[in-house]
DNA sequence: GTCTATATCCAGATAGAC
DNA sequence: GTCTATCTGGATATAGAC
């Protein structure tokens, strides 16, 4: 009954998946700390031995999460930057896809919790901390020029495009942690409400 | 060298408000599951042995913390709420307060900070979530109220107060992560910028 | 690749002397 | 009240059989 070297691959590829994905969810859960290897494994519906063939260490899991996500959110926001499309509807679109990742717990709302409980953490493996402080600044970055490309287009509202850009990006890890805490309990904002705050 | 009873009541008032504020250093900056009751022991410059003889478990010190915190604050928005103030003024009172206590790390930023990191938790000690759901929701009614008046006074933007008053905290988090992150790396928003984003 | 068994370590908590 | 020494449990990680 052997397995020939692809079928090898293929599996040790969706297990390491599976392993990644319970991992997001446990971490975002309970946080990085608190999650245990042994629950992470029986979530995975394999032993928490298994797992170690897989990943050398807690820390590299977290890291490989890291790893996959960052680069990914920031290629997001230069495919966002890069369309052709009014400023306006940039920072609508903008809105509406992390919304809707919030809200609908995507992967993406995930991650962004993610890196909000893990990144406030002093105590973060080495290799987490390179990964996030190599990819934190990006997006602040495009949101400002978007800012301030907005308010040459008369656009956007007044205030310095950086502050703007740091209170989008904070209002967006506070709803993540809103959504969280409260769930659909309290209602939750939606963006047709937000929009306007950072429009004329 | 006997002590007498009042004596030794200040002393145990003092280790134990020692205790507590270390605590909430720690547990801000690395999270609770990730402190020690060592590592807090040494801060408070006691043996962990000692420790025990204030507080009979880790999870008592966050609820004892909690137990301080919730009400605290709980009050100053009620405060904030009876004074006989307009509106925009109550509005721009309670961030100017809120933004000076994330930036200067005061006792009130790092409360938020812990709460905003603790109730995102799924392994919270009962007694910490109880705590946690008891005084949640007052602040989320005292700015849906102060919203809803600020429209009525012309004052408020349009929108559903509620979902404003939910963006309204939402944003204080994220401010308090994004400070405990990034420090005054990025530079910081400040109140005049925000205000503006609620008020018409 | 997968499991069970186990080594190792470390954190929370206790006991008892001073 | 305070410390040191210690117990205990549990979590990470390893070893080795299948």
């Amino acid at each position: 009954m052997g397995r020939n070297p692809e079928q090898n691959r293929i599996l040790r590829d969706v297990q390491q998946a599976k392993i990644l994905s319970v991992s997001l969810d446990l971490f975002v859960k309970r946080g990085f700390a608190a999650t245990r290897i042994a629950d992470i494994a029986t979530e995975a519906g394999i032993s928490a031995g298994l797992l170690y063939h897989y990943f050398p260490s807690k820390d590299d899991i977290l890291a490989a999460l890291l790893q996959a996500s960052l680069p990914k959110m920031e290629s997001a926001t230069q495919e966002l930057e890069a369309l052709a499309l009014p400023v306006a509807d940039k920072i609508r679109l903008a809105l509406q896809m992390l919304i809707r990742g919030i809200q609908e717990h995507t992967e993406t709302g995930k991650y962004h919790l993610l890196i909000a409980q893990v990144s406030a953490s002093d105590v973060l493996p080495d290799v987490a901390r390179t990964i996030i402080e190599r990819h934190a600044y990006e997006p602040y970055q495009v949101m400002e020029r978007l800012f301030a490309r907005g308010q040459e287009e008369g656009a956007v509202r007044d205030g310095q495009p950086r502050e703007l850009a740091m209170i989008f990006w904070a209002l967006i890890k506070g709803l993540s942690i809103h959504h969280a805490v409260h769930g659909k309990k309290l209602g939750e904002p939606t963006p047709e409400t937000i929009l306007p705050l950072f429009l004329k």
